[in-house]
Order: C-alpha cells, then sequence, then structure tokens
DNA sequence: GCCAACGTTGGC
DNA sequence: GCCAACGTTGGC
C-alpha cells in the first residue's frame, strides 16, 4: 500500500505543532465529524505523512508535519461525562468516534501562510483552499505535500 | 464580532 | 425522506 498524505487542522490555542513538539506523541481527540472519522477510521495507515495546519490564528497556515503513529482505536473522550466531547449515543460496544495517535515530525523553517499557499498555482487543487471547506481532516497529493515541505524548508 | 458555508437534528 | 431551524467552523 502506497503512503498517503493527509492535512490536519487544530486551533494553536489549543494544540499547536509546538505543543506536538513537547509531547512527541498525542491521540487527535475532539474530531466529532464523520467525513474526518472515516479517513482516521478507514484510510490512515501508520507511516502516513501529515501537515499541521494551524486555523484560527493569524495568520492561519501550516506549520510542520508529523505522522500517523497509531491504528484507529476509540476516542476516549467520547465516553468522558465531563468531557465537551462526551458522545452520550455512543457506548463502549459501539464506539461512534475513532482516532488515531500522530507524532511529531518537523517544525517549518517557514510558516507558510494561508495567504502564501493561495499564490501557489501548483497547489490549487487543495481542498483547504476551496471556498466554503470547514473538514479538518482532508487527503493531500503527494506532489503537493512535497511542494508545501519544500517551501516550508525556505525554498 | 460578523457571516457564509456547511453539517446535523428533528418534526412531519 | 424532505427540509427548516439551528449549531459550528474558520477566514476576515
Amino acid at each position: 500500500m502506497a503512503k498517503k498524505y493527509w492535512l490536519m487542522k487544530s486551533e494553536p490555542d489549543e494544540f499547536s505543532i509546538h505543543d506536538l513538539k513537547k509531547v512527541k506523541v498525542e491521540a487527535w481527540t475532539g474530531v466529532r465529524n464523520y467525513q474526518a472519522r472515516n479517513f482516521m477510521r478507514d484510510e490512515m495507515k501508520v507511516g502516513d505523512e501529515i501537515l499541521f495546519y494551524h486555523s484560527n490564528t493569524k495568520p492561519p497556515g501550516i506549520a510542520g508535519t508529523m505522522t500517523v503513529a497509531s491504528e484507529p482505536y476509540p476516542d476516549p473522550l467520547q465516553f468522558k461525562k465531563s468531557s465537551k466531547y462526551f458522545d452520550e449515543k455512543a457506548t463502549k460496544e459501539k464506539p461512534r468516534w475513532f482516532l488515531i495517535d500522530v507524532k511529531f515530525q518537523s517544525v517549518f523553517q517557514n510558516y507558510i501562510s494561508l495567504d502564501q499557499l493561495k499564490e501557489e498555482t501548483k497547489l490549487s487543487e487543495m481542498k483547504i483552499l476551496q471556498k466554503g471547506n470547514r473538514l479538518s481532516i482532508t487527503p493531500v497529493k503527494s506532489t503537493e505535500f512535497k511542494h508545501i515541505c519544500k517551501l516550508g524548508a525556505g525554498k
């Protein structure tokens, strides 16, 4: 199976690439969208590479990379009553939400702002740049991934 | 803080 | 199964 590439959004106030650098590995909790869940549950494989996107910040953009570090498993927060991600319809027998662990890979030398991404004609097909796309996890083409890494390295 | 775009819920 | 109402995302 060929390696796949992804982009995952997070609000840096909640969890940033720098937080990930400190903890090395983190469970990607809190996804409550079926499409995004399906990507984690059905399509991600250990070793897949991921772009870490900072959303809802100034400026939004891609801050670095990480990798998939586990098989999919149920998001523990769906069972935790005190969590805002608690889901009363989820049971241990029939969990509704799945996630994977991510592992830190790199912080980009150059943070790539959304404005900059928009200027790259090679990246014009990326989901993140389409109008109205709010999906927090999207597939990325290997060519796009490599191009972005080059930009991030300061080329 | 605004609001467009999209997803989810629930009445029928 | 439709669709209006509501909630959320996320750039600006």
